[in-house]
DNA sequence: ATGTCGAAATCGTTTCGA
């Protein structure tokens, strides 16, 4: 099963590239974020044209998240739906379309576009940390707790040094805070894990390359887009890669797409040596 | 050098968010 991510940077806008990106690499799931759209216009019959299911959960301007699927989507939850911590309305949380949630051939996927933050002294960043102890909470609810779970998405937070192009002067800046980066660890427990590096350990992979200063031509990036697992799905993960070449293109997203391979439902010939002996 | 995008409103230029 082929899953990928992709924060698109407008789906209207990215329309046709997301489209001809399905034809050349068939995911099973693409969860995207940064639609900007608000549901009566995300263009549906595009992907349903393809043979794949949509669902959406968007708002103009800003935000927005949507799944692109040739499984059934299943159970879909959107918003961050749960207990809430003390401190933040529920209002203020669901204003942000942030979140969209489904159960695919028997995963629990959870798409997120998690804020930015700005900057540490903004209040954005305030609200990005209280944000990460709703997704906690969330993530911890009965429901959600037994299935096997992938949490993909962008997360606006580099979790290590080899995840940005230079730690020396981006850390403890936005998006490269401890806190952040506590708050996130703390989301994923024991629980989730990094699929991208059970891969790759180097750094210089990047998912995120800023439209200013000539970031992508230096390639000066960032590992902000993420795919976190639970073990039965790492355990099958045969695959996982950035999809650079889509940042070279004309009139890119500012993100890449991330994509895992998992082998799942999990069949023996994978494991079996004498498969690839063979074939 | 906060250097570029995308979207919306204040509309054909400025603003906001990233």
């Amino acid at each position: 099963m082929l899953i990928a991510t992709w924060n698109v940077n407008s789906i209207r806008t990215r329309l046709n590239q997301v489209l001809d990106w399905l034809d050349e690499v068939n995911p099973d799931l693409l969860c995207i974020q940064e639609t900007k759209v608000d549901d009566p216009f995300f263009p549906a019959a595009s992907f349903e044209d393809k043979g794949y299911q949509v669902r959406y959960y968007g708002q103009k301007s800003y935000n927005g998240v949507a799944m692109i699927s040739r499984y059934p989507l299943k159970d879909v939850r959107c918003g961050l739906l749960g207990e809430l911590p003390n401190d933040l309305d529920a209002k203020l949380l669901e204003d942000q379309k942030r979140v969209i949630s489904a159960l695919v051939n028997d995963i629990r996927v959870v798409n997120l576009y998690v804020p930015n933050g700005s900057s540490i002294a903004s209040d954005k960043y305030q609200y990005k940390i209280q944000w990460l102890s709703c997704l906690s909470r969330y993530l911890n609810s009965q429901k959600l707790r037994d299935e096997p779970l992938c949490v993909l998405g962008d997360f606006n937070i580099a979790m290590e040094d080899r995840d940005m192009h230079s730690p020396e002067r981006l850390r403890g800046g936005i998006m490269a805070s401890e806190l952040e980066q506590e708050k996130l660890r703390s989301v994923l427990q024991d629980r989730l894990h990094d699929v991208f590096r059970l891969f790759e350990g180097d750094t210089n992979h990047w998912s995120w390359w800023d439209y200013r200063s000539g970031a992508w031509d230096r390639d000066k990036g960032w590992r902000i887009d993420h795919i976190y697992l639970s073990s039965e799905l790492l355990d099958q993960s045969v695959s996982c890669v950035i999809d650079k070449k889509m940042r070279g293109k004309t009139k890119p997203s500012d993100h890449a797409p991330v994509l895992v391979d998992i082998n799942w439902p999990p069949q023996e010939e994978y494991e079996d040596d004498s498969f690839y002996l063979h074939h």
